[in-house]
DNA sequence: GTCTATAACGTGATAGAC
DNA sequence: GTCTATCACGTTATAGAC
């Protein structure tokens, strides 16, 4: 019966912290650190302010919370595939592409997000970030493309030229949707099937570029 | 004689104005609106925050002449090229991409600034970007492509696949500079000379994209 | 026009009851 | 754990002297 009790209580207490965990991550992904306000988190959590400093103490410590679990995630969309042993170059570059789709088509709000916070010289990104250099210098990945240069099958051009390609092509579209959906006068269902469209069609073109 | 004494007033009226503005310019664009404190500003500008108050009646005032006049920057790199008679649309590219280079050269946080402000929902910018609508359907690089289309001369697209390939791929470096740099393992200067080297490279990748 | 001093306000954080 | 009420602080904006 106190096992009973114990459970019901952590089951009500992660219950709360999670209900504010996801309001926080929808408040500051959409619009930043500087520009929300807790309160605003509060009510979309459903709960009291001072239950929200209660949980996190400051805000600060409940944003830095967002902001790693959003960089894990945007990094995991890549290193998981990058490192797969079992497949070429080519099918990492096509899954890549598919992944941040996927996860872009589903938050796009992600990559604006980081890169506002990179901006504003926030510390924990760039912890973070420093990370990513080696996920790409030790991956897979980068040691096909190296084999691939070494056999004249690639120009030789350095890694970051490839990914930034990549990211390039399929990040942009989602970070400046809105701007280039008034541009191409679409509402928010066509400028998806666009975006859609395109992917096939950007994987094949940045393979194409491989070549010497 | 009083002549002269108004022209020294205005003179000096244009000055301070002009040090806020260009303070202004420089901490909107790298913080935000929100992240930004007027006090910053007065202080980058030399002068006293009352003063800030006394020429632009309250920081979003301020803010909203930033904000139009930095659209309107980001907008005149294309518009001018895009409209020119005299050449064709395979110069037009180069041109596009050319311009862009310089002025994000120099100012590398403007994008950022405007989807920023953008993703906020900032009225003024949106009505802005709307103007992006007419300028780019009714340009002599709309109609140039159009009519390489039906020669068959360029692929069936609409023209809104061709700016975000442009977009995407002179824009995004810039933007995710501090990301990239830090992939790259390059400092600033290296990541320079990096970006550099892909220009003329960029313009060619995506002339050749145009074919069918 | 420009300053100092201060009011007015918004927001993050805490005290204390339940 | 959760709430209401309140404090504490930073920031915008203004009043008033020069």
């Amino acid at each position: 019966m106190k096992k009973q009790k114990l459970i019901q209580h952590e089951e009500k207490t992660i219950g709360t912290e999670q209900k504010i965990i996801a309001a926080a991550i929808n408040i500051f992904q959409a619009k930043g650190y500087a520009a929300t306000r807790t309160r605003d988190i509060a009510e979309a959590a459903g709960i009291n302010l001072a239950l929200l400093n209660y949980y996190f103490r400051s805000k600060e410590k409940l944003f830095e919370i967002i902001l790693l679990h959003t960089m894990d995630e945007f990094m995991q969309a890549m290193v998981i595939t990058m490192n797969d042993e079992k497949t070429s170059l080519e099918k990492k570059v096509e899954n890549v592409v598919l992944s941040y789709h996927s996860l872009l088509t589903e938050k796009p709000g992600i990559p604006l997000f980081v890169l506002n916070e990179l901006r504003q010289g926030n510390h924990a990104v760039m912890l973070k970030a420093m990370g990513l250099k080696k996920i790409f210098n030790e991956s897979v990945f980068a040691t096909q493309y190296q084999e691939g240069i070494k056999k004249g099958k690639y120009a030789k051009r350095p890694v970051l030229w490839l990914i930034t390609n990549i990211m390039s092509l399929t990040i942009f579209p989602f970070m400046a949707s809105p701007l280039l959906q008034m541009i191409g006068d679409t509402d928010y269902k066509e400028y998806d099937r666009f975006i859609k469209s395109r992917r096939d069609y950007v994987t094949k073109w940045i393979l194409q570029s491989l070549k010497p």
